[in-house]
DNA sequence: GGTGCCGGGGC
DNA sequence: GCCCCGGCACC
Protein backbone atom coordinates (compact mmCIF):
# COMPACT_ATOMS: atom_id res chain seq x y z
CA UNK A 1 0.00 0.00 0.00
CA UNK A 2 1.40 2.97 -0.89
CA UNK A 3 1.30 5.86 1.55
CA UNK A 4 -0.07 7.83 -1.48
CA UNK A 5 -3.27 6.13 -1.77
CA UNK A 6 -3.60 5.96 2.21
CA UNK A 7 -3.07 9.85 1.72
CA UNK A 8 -5.58 9.85 -0.79
CA UNK A 9 -7.84 8.02 1.12
CA UNK A 10 -7.51 10.08 4.07
CA UNK A 11 -10.05 12.79 3.49
CA UNK A 12 -12.69 10.64 2.97
CA UNK A 13 -12.15 8.70 5.74
CA UNK A 14 -12.22 11.97 8.49
CA UNK A 15 -14.37 13.37 6.67
CA UNK A 16 -17.82 14.14 8.94
CA UNK A 17 -16.17 14.16 11.89
CA UNK A 18 -18.46 16.60 12.65
CA UNK A 19 -21.18 15.91 15.77
CA UNK A 20 -23.39 13.24 15.71
CA UNK A 21 -21.51 11.37 13.74
CA UNK A 22 -19.87 8.78 14.44
CA UNK A 23 -17.49 8.47 11.97
CA UNK A 24 -18.15 4.80 10.95
CA UNK A 25 -18.74 6.18 7.60
CA UNK A 26 -16.41 4.36 5.74
CA UNK A 27 -13.69 4.24 8.56
CA UNK A 28 -14.09 0.57 8.95
CA UNK A 29 -11.19 0.22 9.32
CA UNK A 30 -10.06 -3.44 8.96
CA UNK A 31 -7.51 -5.94 9.01
CA UNK A 32 -6.99 -8.01 5.68
CA UNK A 33 -8.80 -10.74 6.15
CA UNK A 34 -11.21 -9.56 8.36
CA UNK A 35 -14.31 -10.70 6.81
CA UNK A 36 -17.31 -9.29 7.27
CA UNK A 37 -21.04 -9.70 6.18
CA UNK A 38 -24.00 -7.70 6.45
CA UNK A 39 -26.83 -8.68 8.06
CA UNK A 40 -30.16 -7.27 6.92
CA UNK A 41 -30.73 -3.65 7.83
CA UNK A 42 -27.39 -3.00 6.89
CA UNK A 43 -25.82 -3.91 10.47
CA UNK A 44 -22.55 -5.21 9.57
CA UNK A 45 -21.04 -8.29 12.01
CA UNK A 46 -17.60 -8.66 11.93
CA UNK A 47 -16.26 -12.47 13.32
CA UNK A 48 -14.70 -11.08 16.39
CA UNK A 49 -16.62 -10.06 19.74
CA UNK A 50 -17.60 -7.45 21.21
CA UNK A 51 -14.80 -6.07 23.36
CA UNK A 52 -15.14 -3.10 25.71
CA UNK A 53 -11.95 -1.60 26.54
CA UNK A 54 -10.61 0.01 29.07
CA UNK A 55 -14.20 -0.65 30.94
CA UNK A 56 -15.66 1.89 28.98
CA UNK A 57 -19.11 1.54 28.09
CA UNK A 58 -20.38 0.67 24.41
CA UNK A 59 -22.38 2.99 22.07
CA UNK A 60 -25.72 3.19 21.44
CA UNK A 61 -26.03 4.36 17.97
CA UNK A 62 -29.25 4.25 16.05
CA UNK A 63 -29.15 1.76 13.62
CA UNK A 64 -30.43 3.19 10.99
CA UNK A 65 -28.20 6.24 10.66
CA UNK A 66 -25.63 3.73 11.26
CA UNK A 67 -26.58 2.07 7.84
CA UNK A 68 -26.90 5.19 6.59
CA UNK A 69 -23.72 6.45 7.43
CA UNK A 70 -22.05 3.73 6.49
CA UNK A 71 -23.31 3.83 2.85
CA UNK A 72 -21.82 7.26 2.38
CA UNK A 73 -18.53 6.73 2.94
CA UNK A 74 -17.94 4.23 0.65
CA UNK A 75 -16.59 6.51 -1.88
CA UNK A 76 -13.34 5.61 -0.28
CA UNK A 77 -13.87 2.04 -1.11
CA UNK A 78 -14.34 0.18 1.86
CA UNK A 79 -18.71 -0.59 2.05
CA UNK A 80 -19.26 -3.59 4.02
CA UNK A 81 -22.66 -4.42 3.57
CA UNK A 82 -22.75 -5.41 0.09
CA UNK A 83 -23.44 -8.89 1.88
CA UNK A 84 -20.84 -10.67 -0.36
CA UNK A 85 -17.54 -12.06 1.12
CA UNK A 86 -15.10 -8.98 1.09
CA UNK A 87 -11.97 -9.40 0.06
CA UNK A 88 -10.12 -6.48 1.55
CA UNK A 89 -7.38 -4.63 -0.13
CA UNK A 90 -4.53 -3.97 1.89
CA UNK A 91 -5.52 -0.34 0.99
CA UNK A 92 -7.25 0.62 3.63
CA UNK A 93 -8.72 3.71 4.53
CA UNK A 94 -8.14 6.00 7.81
CA UNK A 95 -10.57 5.29 10.41
CA UNK A 96 -12.73 7.41 12.28
CA UNK A 97 -10.87 8.72 14.74
CA UNK A 98 -11.51 9.57 18.08
CA UNK A 99 -11.47 12.92 17.60
CA UNK A 100 -14.82 11.83 15.82
CA UNK A 101 -15.96 9.86 19.20
CA UNK A 102 -14.66 12.98 21.12
CA UNK A 103 -16.47 15.39 19.33
CA UNK A 104 -19.88 12.48 20.16
CA UNK A 105 -19.86 14.07 23.42
CA UNK A 106 -22.15 12.55 26.53
CA UNK A 107 -21.55 9.43 24.50
CA UNK A 108 -19.22 6.85 26.15
CA UNK A 109 -16.10 6.52 24.28
CA UNK A 110 -14.04 3.58 23.53
CA UNK A 111 -11.26 3.49 24.19
CA UNK A 112 -9.22 2.12 21.43
CA UNK A 113 -6.21 0.14 23.90
CA UNK A 114 -5.23 -2.48 21.19
CA UNK A 115 -4.81 -2.20 17.53
CA UNK A 116 -8.33 -2.87 17.17
CA UNK A 117 -10.90 -3.18 18.86
CA UNK A 118 -15.10 -2.86 18.31
CA UNK A 119 -17.74 -0.94 19.41
CA UNK A 120 -20.94 -2.44 20.33
CA UNK A 121 -23.79 -0.50 19.51
CA UNK A 122 -26.97 -1.21 20.56
CA UNK A 123 -30.58 -0.94 19.53
CA UNK A 124 -31.18 -4.36 19.78
CA UNK A 125 -28.57 -4.85 16.93
CA UNK A 126 -25.19 -5.41 17.09
CA UNK A 127 -22.65 -3.55 14.89
CA UNK A 128 -18.67 -4.71 15.29
CA UNK A 129 -16.35 -2.39 13.66
CA UNK A 130 -12.92 -2.71 13.77
CA UNK A 131 -11.09 0.44 14.23
CA UNK A 132 -7.32 0.89 14.26
CA UNK A 133 -4.99 2.84 16.44
CA UNK A 134 -4.51 5.68 14.19
CA UNK A 135 -7.90 6.05 14.61
CA UNK A 136 -6.32 7.70 17.84
CA UNK A 137 -4.69 10.35 16.05
CA UNK A 138 -5.62 14.29 15.40
CA UNK A 139 -6.89 13.86 11.94
CA UNK A 140 -9.35 16.59 11.93
CA UNK A 141 -11.13 17.62 9.34
CA UNK A 142 -14.43 19.16 9.68
CA UNK A 143 -16.73 19.02 7.01
CA UNK A 144 -20.05 20.89 7.63
CA UNK A 145 -21.81 19.72 4.73
CA UNK A 146 -20.98 16.09 5.76
CA UNK A 147 -22.48 16.64 9.79
CA UNK A 148 -25.54 17.07 7.95
CA UNK A 149 -25.39 14.20 5.81
CA UNK A 150 -23.97 11.85 8.65
CA UNK A 151 -25.66 13.36 11.63
CA UNK A 152 -28.81 11.53 12.54
CA UNK A 153 -32.16 12.60 13.78
CA UNK A 154 -32.09 9.97 16.81
CA UNK A 155 -28.71 10.58 18.01
CA UNK A 156 -27.93 13.36 20.44
CA UNK A 157 -25.65 15.44 19.18
CA UNK A 158 -23.63 17.49 21.33
CA UNK A 159 -21.50 20.07 20.17
CA UNK A 160 -19.37 19.97 23.38
CA UNK A 161 -15.67 18.91 22.80
CA UNK A 162 -15.08 16.04 25.60
CA UNK A 163 -12.05 18.35 27.29
CA UNK A 164 -8.79 17.13 28.94
CA UNK A 165 -8.11 13.41 28.79
CA UNK A 166 -9.24 12.68 25.06
CA UNK A 167 -6.79 15.16 23.50
CA UNK A 168 -4.08 13.74 25.92
CA UNK A 169 -4.78 10.34 24.30
CA UNK A 170 -4.59 11.47 21.46
CA UNK A 171 -1.13 13.05 21.24
CA UNK A 172 0.02 10.24 22.98
CA UNK A 173 -1.12 7.96 20.24
CA UNK A 174 0.77 10.46 17.41
CA UNK A 175 3.73 10.08 19.77
CA UNK A 176 3.46 6.25 20.28
CA UNK A 177 2.96 6.07 16.18
CA UNK A 178 5.55 8.60 15.80
CA UNK A 179 8.09 6.95 17.72
CA UNK A 180 7.38 3.41 16.03
CA UNK A 181 7.21 4.76 12.73
CA UNK A 182 10.93 6.55 13.53
CA UNK A 183 12.02 3.56 15.45
CA UNK A 184 14.54 1.48 13.72
CA UNK A 185 12.77 -1.23 15.41
CA UNK A 186 10.17 -0.76 12.77
CA UNK A 187 12.97 1.09 9.56
CA UNK A 188 14.96 -2.04 10.19
CA UNK A 189 13.87 -4.75 7.61
CA UNK A 190 16.24 -7.44 8.98
CA UNK A 191 13.62 -7.28 12.05
CA UNK A 192 12.67 -10.36 10.43
CA UNK A 193 9.76 -12.17 11.57
CA UNK A 194 6.88 -9.81 11.93
CA UNK A 195 6.05 -11.14 15.76
CA UNK A 196 9.70 -9.83 16.53
CA UNK A 197 8.92 -6.78 15.08
CA UNK A 198 6.02 -6.31 17.33
CA UNK A 199 7.16 -7.14 20.05
CA UNK A 200 10.48 -4.89 19.68
CA UNK A 201 8.23 -2.21 18.84
CA UNK A 202 5.81 -2.71 21.10
CA UNK A 203 8.75 -2.33 23.69
CA UNK A 204 9.59 0.69 22.14
CA UNK A 205 6.40 2.15 21.85
CA UNK A 206 6.24 1.25 25.78
CA UNK A 207 9.87 2.65 26.52
CA UNK A 208 8.83 5.73 24.01
CA UNK A 209 5.95 6.39 26.10
CA UNK A 210 7.59 6.38 29.34
CA UNK A 211 10.30 8.79 27.94
CA UNK A 212 7.79 10.71 26.48
CA UNK A 213 5.04 11.39 29.13
CA UNK A 214 4.64 12.38 32.77
CA UNK A 215 2.17 11.20 34.12
CA UNK A 216 0.44 13.44 36.85
CA UNK A 217 -1.09 12.27 39.92
CA UNK A 218 -4.69 12.35 39.09
CA UNK A 219 -3.68 9.79 36.44
CA UNK A 220 -3.77 12.17 33.30
CA UNK A 221 -1.17 11.76 30.77
CA UNK A 222 0.49 15.83 30.46
CA UNK A 223 2.42 16.32 27.54
CA UNK A 224 6.17 17.12 28.34
CA UNK A 225 6.72 20.03 26.44
CA UNK A 226 10.11 19.98 26.86
CA UNK A 227 10.61 16.52 25.41
CA UNK A 228 9.05 17.34 21.92
CA UNK A 229 11.78 16.07 20.81
CA UNK A 230 10.95 12.34 20.82
CA UNK A 231 10.80 11.56 17.96
CA UNK A 232 14.47 11.84 17.37
CA UNK A 233 14.29 11.90 13.70
CA UNK A 234 12.72 14.40 11.54
CA UNK A 235 9.00 13.79 11.94
CA UNK A 236 7.30 13.19 8.02
CA UNK A 237 3.94 14.55 7.87
CA UNK A 238 1.76 12.82 10.71
CA UNK A 239 -0.52 11.07 8.28
CA UNK A 240 1.79 9.61 6.98
CA UNK A 241 3.03 8.07 10.41
CA UNK A 242 -0.27 7.27 11.21
CA UNK A 243 -0.51 4.98 8.25
CA UNK A 244 2.51 3.71 8.54
CA UNK A 245 3.41 3.18 12.42
CA UNK A 246 -0.13 1.11 12.33
CA UNK A 247 0.88 -0.95 10.29
CA UNK A 248 3.68 -2.30 11.63
CA UNK A 249 0.91 -3.11 14.27
CA UNK A 250 -1.71 -4.22 12.73
CA UNK A 251 -0.75 -5.77 9.64
CA UNK A 252 2.56 -7.75 10.67
CA UNK A 253 4.02 -8.39 6.71
CA UNK A 254 2.50 -4.71 5.98
CA UNK A 255 5.31 -3.31 7.86
CA UNK A 256 7.84 -3.98 5.48
CA UNK A 257 6.09 -2.31 2.82
CA UNK A 258 4.94 0.46 5.32
CA UNK A 259 8.88 0.94 5.96
CA UNK A 260 9.81 1.12 2.63
CA UNK A 261 7.63 4.11 2.68
CA UNK A 262 9.02 5.43 5.49
CA UNK A 263 11.70 5.26 3.84
CA UNK A 264 10.98 7.19 0.97
CA UNK A 265 9.48 9.81 3.52
CA UNK A 266 12.67 10.15 4.84
CA UNK A 267 14.40 10.69 1.37
CA UNK A 268 17.02 7.80 2.32
CA UNK A 269 19.32 8.04 -0.79
CA UNK A 270 20.03 4.32 -0.97
CA UNK A 271 16.10 3.49 -0.56
CA UNK A 272 15.32 6.56 -3.18
CA UNK A 273 17.50 5.31 -5.72
CA UNK A 274 15.81 2.04 -5.28
CA UNK A 275 12.74 3.78 -5.83
CA UNK A 276 13.29 4.13 -9.01
CA UNK A 277 13.12 0.77 -9.92
CA UNK A 278 9.60 -0.09 -8.16
CA UNK A 279 6.42 -0.24 -9.90
CA UNK A 280 3.43 -0.45 -8.39
CA UNK A 281 1.32 -3.09 -10.11
CA UNK A 282 -2.52 -4.48 -8.91
CA UNK A 283 -2.97 -7.67 -8.16
CA UNK A 284 -6.76 -8.91 -8.12
CA UNK A 285 -7.21 -10.78 -5.56
CA UNK A 286 -10.26 -12.58 -6.77
CA UNK A 287 -10.23 -15.91 -5.88
CA UNK A 288 -8.30 -18.52 -8.46
CA UNK A 289 -7.51 -15.10 -10.08
CA UNK A 290 -4.19 -13.74 -10.30
CA UNK A 291 -4.72 -11.27 -13.07
CA UNK A 292 -2.03 -8.58 -12.23
CA UNK A 293 -1.92 -5.28 -14.16
CA UNK A 294 -0.56 -2.04 -14.25
CA UNK A 295 -3.22 0.41 -13.46
CA UNK A 296 -5.86 0.61 -11.27
CA UNK A 297 -8.56 1.48 -13.50
CA UNK A 298 -7.74 -1.63 -15.50
CA UNK A 299 -7.52 -3.71 -12.56
CA UNK A 300 -11.40 -2.24 -11.81
CA UNK A 301 -11.74 -2.74 -14.81
CA UNK A 302 -11.68 -6.45 -14.89
CA UNK A 303 -12.94 -6.77 -11.56
CA UNK A 304 -16.30 -5.27 -12.50
CA UNK A 305 -16.45 -7.13 -16.01
CA UNK A 306 -14.86 -10.20 -14.99
CA UNK A 307 -16.06 -10.78 -11.92
CA UNK A 308 -18.78 -8.60 -10.69
CA UNK A 309 -20.40 -8.78 -13.69
CA UNK A 310 -21.04 -5.25 -14.58
CA UNK A 311 -20.46 -3.33 -17.74
CA UNK A 312 -16.51 -2.89 -18.33
CA UNK A 313 -17.20 0.09 -20.25
CA UNK A 314 -18.72 2.24 -17.75
CA UNK A 315 -16.32 4.17 -15.45
CA UNK A 316 -19.00 4.36 -13.16
CA UNK A 317 -17.40 2.43 -9.84
CA UNK A 318 -18.68 2.32 -6.40
CA UNK A 319 -15.67 1.27 -5.16
CA UNK A 320 -16.32 -2.23 -4.60
CA UNK A 321 -13.31 -3.16 -7.02
CA UNK A 322 -11.22 -2.07 -4.68
CA UNK A 323 -11.83 -4.59 -2.50
CA UNK A 324 -10.68 -7.56 -4.83
CA UNK A 325 -7.18 -6.06 -5.77
CA UNK A 326 -4.11 -4.78 -3.97
CA UNK A 327 -1.32 -2.92 -4.75
CA UNK A 328 1.72 -4.61 -5.14
CA UNK A 329 5.21 -3.30 -5.36
CA UNK A 330 7.12 -4.81 -8.22
CA UNK A 331 10.67 -4.28 -8.24
CA UNK A 332 11.38 -4.24 -11.80
CA UNK A 333 15.63 -4.69 -11.58
CA UNK A 334 14.92 -8.06 -9.04
CA UNK A 335 12.96 -9.42 -11.49
CA UNK A 336 15.06 -9.11 -14.24
CA UNK A 337 17.79 -10.35 -11.88
CA UNK A 338 15.85 -13.18 -11.07
CA UNK A 339 14.45 -14.19 -13.98
CA UNK A 340 18.18 -14.11 -15.69
CA UNK A 341 19.29 -15.79 -12.98
CA UNK A 342 16.76 -18.36 -13.47
CA UNK A 343 16.99 -18.84 -16.56
CA UNK A 344 19.73 -21.55 -17.98
CA UNK A 345 21.86 -19.15 -19.94
CA UNK A 346 24.62 -21.79 -19.06
CA UNK A 347 25.12 -24.70 -20.52
CA UNK A 348 26.04 -26.75 -17.61
CA UNK A 349 22.91 -25.80 -16.18
CA UNK A 350 20.54 -28.66 -15.15
CA UNK A 351 17.26 -28.99 -14.28
CA UNK A 352 14.10 -28.02 -15.30
CA UNK A 353 13.21 -24.76 -16.25
CA UNK A 354 12.49 -22.98 -13.38
CA UNK A 355 8.67 -23.03 -12.50
CA UNK A 356 7.50 -19.96 -10.75
CA UNK A 357 5.36 -20.71 -7.64
CA UNK A 358 1.76 -19.82 -8.67
CA UNK A 359 -0.30 -17.86 -6.66
CA UNK A 360 -2.90 -19.97 -5.62
CA UNK A 361 -2.20 -20.36 -2.41
CA UNK A 362 -1.33 -16.25 -2.64
CA UNK A 363 -4.19 -15.87 -3.45
CA UNK A 364 -6.03 -17.83 -0.88
CA UNK A 365 -3.97 -16.34 2.27
CA UNK A 366 -4.05 -13.12 0.15
CA UNK A 367 -2.50 -10.15 0.94
CA UNK A 368 -1.30 -11.35 4.31
CA UNK A 369 1.33 -13.86 1.91
CA UNK A 370 1.73 -10.91 -0.42
CA UNK A 371 4.93 -9.93 1.40
CA UNK A 372 5.34 -13.15 2.90
CA UNK A 373 8.65 -14.79 2.83
CA UNK A 374 10.75 -13.29 0.31
CA UNK A 375 12.25 -16.31 -0.34
CA UNK A 376 10.14 -19.25 0.34
CA UNK A 377 8.03 -17.51 -2.53
CA UNK A 378 11.15 -15.86 -4.68
CA UNK A 379 12.55 -19.34 -4.97
CA UNK A 380 11.77 -21.44 -7.50
CA UNK A 381 9.81 -24.52 -6.71
CA UNK A 382 12.15 -26.77 -8.86
CA UNK A 383 15.46 -27.52 -7.51
CA UNK A 384 17.96 -25.19 -9.22
CA UNK A 385 20.97 -25.83 -9.93
CA UNK A 386 23.64 -23.25 -11.26
CA UNK A 387 26.86 -24.59 -12.02
CA UNK A 388 29.36 -22.69 -14.12
CA UNK A 389 33.29 -22.93 -14.39
CA UNK A 390 33.61 -19.69 -15.56
CA UNK A 391 31.53 -17.09 -14.84
CA UNK A 392 32.17 -15.19 -11.50
CA UNK A 393 28.57 -14.05 -11.95
CA UNK A 394 27.45 -17.64 -11.75
CA UNK A 395 30.35 -18.60 -9.33
CA UNK A 396 29.26 -22.14 -7.59
CA UNK A 397 26.45 -24.17 -7.57
CA UNK A 398 23.40 -23.24 -5.84
CA UNK A 399 20.99 -25.22 -4.55
CA UNK A 400 17.51 -23.73 -3.66
CA UNK A 401 15.14 -26.24 -2.35
CA UNK A 402 11.47 -24.88 -2.21
CA UNK A 403 8.60 -26.80 -1.26
CA UNK A 404 5.63 -25.41 -3.55
CA UNK A 405 3.51 -27.89 -1.74
CA UNK A 406 4.37 -26.94 1.44
CA UNK A 407 2.49 -23.47 3.02
CA UNK A 408 4.01 -20.64 1.90
CA UNK A 409 5.14 -19.66 5.40
CA UNK A 410 7.03 -22.62 5.34
CA UNK A 411 10.86 -22.17 5.59
CA UNK A 412 12.67 -23.00 3.06
CA UNK A 413 16.06 -24.05 3.65
CA UNK A 414 19.11 -22.08 1.24
CA UNK A 415 21.62 -24.13 0.95
CA UNK A 416 25.04 -22.55 -0.68
CA UNK A 417 28.03 -24.73 -1.42
CA UNK A 418 31.24 -23.32 -0.94
CA UNK A 419 32.37 -19.81 -0.91
CA UNK A 420 30.04 -18.46 -3.55
CA UNK A 421 28.57 -15.63 -2.52
CA UNK A 422 24.97 -16.76 -2.36
CA UNK A 423 22.53 -15.76 -4.76
CA UNK A 424 18.87 -14.53 -3.66
CA UNK A 425 16.76 -15.56 -5.90
CA UNK A 426 13.91 -13.71 -7.26
CA UNK A 427 11.59 -15.28 -9.30
CA UNK A 428 8.74 -13.22 -11.01
CA UNK A 429 6.73 -13.79 -8.07
CA UNK A 430 9.42 -13.49 -5.78
CA UNK A 431 9.82 -9.78 -7.22
CA UNK A 432 6.53 -9.05 -7.24
CA UNK A 433 5.88 -10.33 -4.26
CA UNK A 434 9.03 -8.68 -2.48
CA UNK A 435 7.61 -5.32 -1.56
CA UNK A 436 10.12 -2.55 -0.71
CA UNK A 437 12.65 -3.69 1.68
CA UNK A 438 13.49 -6.59 1.21
CA UNK A 439 14.46 -6.39 -2.16
CA UNK A 440 17.60 -4.41 -2.04
CA UNK A 441 18.56 -6.21 -5.52
CA UNK A 442 21.32 -7.46 -3.39
CA UNK A 443 23.19 -10.39 -4.99
CA UNK A 444 26.20 -11.30 -2.86
CA UNK A 445 25.93 -11.63 0.82
CA UNK A 446 28.86 -12.68 3.13
CA UNK A 447 29.81 -15.99 3.19
CA UNK A 448 29.42 -16.23 6.51
CA UNK A 449 25.91 -15.82 6.79
CA UNK A 450 24.89 -17.58 3.68
CA UNK A 451 25.46 -21.77 4.72
CA UNK A 452 23.34 -23.64 6.49
CA UNK A 453 21.06 -20.52 7.65
CA UNK A 454 17.45 -19.99 7.28
CA UNK A 455 16.14 -17.70 5.07
CA UNK A 456 15.74 -14.81 7.88
CA UNK A 457 19.39 -14.87 8.04
CA UNK A 458 20.24 -14.57 4.40
CA UNK A 459 17.43 -11.99 3.70
CA UNK A 460 19.53 -8.91 2.51
CA UNK A 461 19.81 -5.63 4.59
CA UNK A 462 20.43 -2.99 3.87
CA UNK A 463 23.62 -2.82 5.99
CA UNK A 464 25.15 -5.63 4.74
CA UNK A 465 25.78 -3.56 1.61
CA UNK A 466 27.68 -1.29 3.54
CA UNK A 467 30.45 -1.77 5.54
CA UNK A 468 30.57 -5.57 5.68
CA UNK A 469 33.24 -7.03 3.31
CA UNK A 470 33.87 -10.48 2.72
CA UNK A 471 36.42 -11.54 4.50
CA UNK A 472 39.66 -12.70 2.32
CA UNK A 473 40.19 -16.17 1.87
CA UNK A 474 42.35 -18.11 3.50
CA UNK A 475 43.10 -20.05 -0.23
CA UNK A 476 45.65 -19.45 -2.14
CA UNK A 477 44.16 -18.06 -5.25
CA UNK A 478 45.57 -18.15 -8.47
CA UNK A 479 48.16 -15.13 -8.78
CA UNK A 480 49.38 -16.64 -6.00
CA UNK A 481 49.29 -20.46 -7.58
CA UNK A 482 50.08 -19.78 -10.71
CA UNK A 483 52.16 -15.98 -10.27
CA UNK A 484 51.96 -13.34 -13.00
CA UNK A 485 53.52 -14.71 -15.62
CA UNK A 486 51.29 -17.53 -15.77
CA UNK A 487 48.13 -15.06 -15.58
CA UNK A 488 46.70 -17.14 -18.67
CA UNK A 489 46.23 -19.79 -16.63
CA UNK A 490 44.22 -18.30 -13.65
CA UNK A 491 40.72 -18.24 -13.62
CA UNK A 492 38.83 -16.01 -15.38
CA UNK A 493 37.23 -14.52 -11.95
CA UNK A 494 41.13 -13.79 -11.02
CA UNK A 495 41.84 -12.30 -14.28
CA UNK A 496 38.72 -9.87 -14.14
CA UNK A 497 39.95 -9.26 -10.52
CA UNK A 498 36.74 -10.64 -9.28
CA UNK A 499 36.03 -13.59 -6.54
CA UNK A 500 38.79 -16.51 -7.36
CA UNK A 501 36.59 -19.41 -7.90
CA UNK A 502 39.08 -21.97 -8.65
CA UNK A 503 40.63 -21.53 -5.23
CA UNK A 504 38.06 -21.33 -2.59
CA UNK A 505 37.77 -21.46 1.04
C1' DG B 1 53.10 -3.20 -0.14
C1' DG B 2 50.84 -7.31 -1.86
C1' DT B 3 46.62 -9.40 -2.45
C1' DG B 4 41.64 -10.28 -2.93
C1' DC B 5 37.73 -8.61 -4.74
C1' DC B 6 33.84 -5.19 -4.94
C1' DG B 7 31.84 -1.91 -7.68
C1' DG B 8 31.59 0.24 -11.77
C1' DG B 9 32.44 1.29 -16.52
C1' DG B 10 33.49 0.40 -21.49
C1' DC B 11 32.42 -2.24 -25.33
C1' DG C 1 27.90 -10.74 -21.31
C1' DC C 2 32.78 -10.08 -21.46
C1' DC C 3 36.49 -7.62 -19.99
C1' DC C 4 39.00 -4.25 -17.50
C1' DC C 5 40.28 -1.36 -13.73
C1' DG C 6 39.97 1.93 -9.65
C1' DG C 7 39.82 1.56 -5.21
C1' DC C 8 39.35 -0.37 -0.77
C1' DA C 9 40.05 -3.68 2.94
C1' DC C 10 42.69 -7.21 4.59
C1' DC C 11 47.06 -9.48 5.41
Amino acid sequence: MTSKRLLDKKPAGVRGTGAGNFGYEGNYCTKHNEHFSAKPGGIITGKKSPVKINGFDTQIVDACSLQESCKEPCSNGNRLASGREKHYTKKKTICASEEDEREVGPVDVLKCSSFTHHLVLNEQKQVETIISLRSMLPLRVTDVSAEKIYASAHIPVPHIRKPSGHADKEVMAATVLTTLSTSPLVLNPSSGASGGVLETSSRGWKESLSASYSSSTSGNWSWDASDQSVPSTPSPPLSNDVNKSFLAYSQGEDNIEEAESTHFLFEDPIRRKRKNSMKVMFKCLWKNCEKVLSTSSGIQRHIRTIHLGRNGDSDYSDGEEDFYYSEIAVNMDTLSEGLSNLTPTSPTTTGPPPIFPLVNDMSQSRSATVIHSPLSQSAPSTLCHIRTDHAYQATAPVSIPTVSSEPLHSHSTISVSWQSPSIIFKSQLGAVNHVGILSTGEKRQPVTHAVGKTQTTTIPTPKTSTGTRKPRGEAKKCRKVYGMEKKDLWCTACRWKKACQRFTD
